[in-house]
DNA sequence: TAAGCAGTTACGGATTTCCGTAAGGAATTA
DNA sequence: TAATTCCTTACGGAAATCCGTAACTGCTTA
């Protein structure tokens, strides 16, 4: 089994539920961190004392608080550690559950294991581990099943920028100016109407209104 | 201090958290439920042995699944508690952070305490415990000074209703129709637009599509 | 090469929202 | 009673949206 695991999650009550897990696989070194930076600097200072952590198990989001941070996202420092150090084991422990983010995790990083928090999330981050340990990637249940097959009826990049300005109150003629401007791909005013119909379709939405109300409920933006 | 306590919440590894904070405080009988419909059941099983839970500890969001319920979240469970028990004492344990929600919960429901899950949660839980065992209610730090003070932002349920149905995707003249026939005070389109209008100025917002979206951040709908 | 396809852009008209002005009614005050 | 104020409603024009059609581009395929 691992010999030395990180855990970094903001909450303190989740972090006190992964020491748990940990604890019962006899996982002897376990330290725990509420803050991306202290866990980037604590894996910094494993490989500087020749006693890196093999595991790190990270939820994605946290939240700011009045301690400026170099890295704010469990994404943001999973990034990083995959660029720099792409021999550490990752496992992703989030809430998020929508299948082209999950996707995204091992596209992009390389992680090893994602599990999403549920009712029986510590069982099957234990279960995570193992399965890590013993080189085999490590997908929650009930995620695996609409890992494949719900890929296109994703959206993308730009449909989450252009719900993003419209939440901001820009008007439709602005926004295309400014991705004009930005050199961003379709920008004419005739292409975000029709994009904005594809996705008032998709979301079953009356009009703009709704629509970014769903989309604020569905958290995409 | 509390001789038995009930903790809801649908993920496991936040409830072993919790149970750890109850343990710390020699609780003698703590139960702890991950359904809300459990957590009714117990409730009322407890009363008719004459044996009540004397404190509620529970999240807000509950995700669903498979298993159908009656009450399928945090505040669906605490309205009917709140009206069939009030002697109950309850402790909201929430991501939530929105003051105005935070001040709906205890206008609407006397509930004892809210603690926002965070850094010091299990701390703060702690805390309000103690307070709430004591007679005293409890506020998570970060939310006491915003509750006071946002207090005049007024805006009646009237302007909820419109909004609601704005996010809904109706539009002025099928919001000015619905009022009509439930004879709903100002009804007219001119007044609709004129109480949007109000609106808008109030929270800074270009358009109904930012209202909207302001209006879901703060937590109005 | 030609045909077919997907994506972008242009345009026109119907509908809806936005905004100012003003009329009418009810309650309050002089 | 008359004047004032507040709220609701009406109306009209400008702006923005919604929606269908069609042209143009670049790319793939027969």
């Amino acid at each position: 089994m691992f010999k030395k695991v990180l855990i970094s999650d903001d909450l303190d009550s989740v972090n006190h539920g992964v020491q748990a897990v940990t604890t019962s696989l006899d996982i002897a070194e376990v330290e725990q961190v509420q803050y991306c930076d202290d866990a980037y600097l604590k894996i910094k200072k494993g490989i500087n004392d020749e006693a890196p952590f093999e595991l790190l198990i990270t939820d994605l989001s946290f939240k700011s608080d009045h301690r400026a941070q170099t890295y704010t996202s469990g994404e943001a420092l999973i990034k990083v550690l995959a660029k720099e150090h792409p021999e550490l084991k990752i496992i992703v422990y989030s809430i998020e559950d929508r299948p082209l983010k999950v996707r995204y995790f091992f596209d992009n990083y390389n992680i090893r294991g994602f599990v999403c928090k549920s009712r029986r999330g510590m069982n099957e981050l234990k279960e995570a581990i193992k399965s890590v340990y013993a080189g085999r990637p490590y997908l929650s249940p009930q995620i695996q099943s609409s890992l494949n097959h719900q890929a296109d009826l994703e959206i993308e990049e730009y449909d989450i920028e252009l719900l993003r300005k419209l939440a901001a109150g820009k008007s439709q003629e602005e926004i295309s100016h400014e991705f004009k401007q930005h050199a961003i791909a379709p920008s004419s005013l005739s292409s975000i109407e029709k994009r904005l119909n594809k996705l008032r379709i998709q979301f079953r939405a009356n009009n703009a209104i709704q629509l970014v109300a769903v989309a604020k409920d569905l958290g995409i933006i």
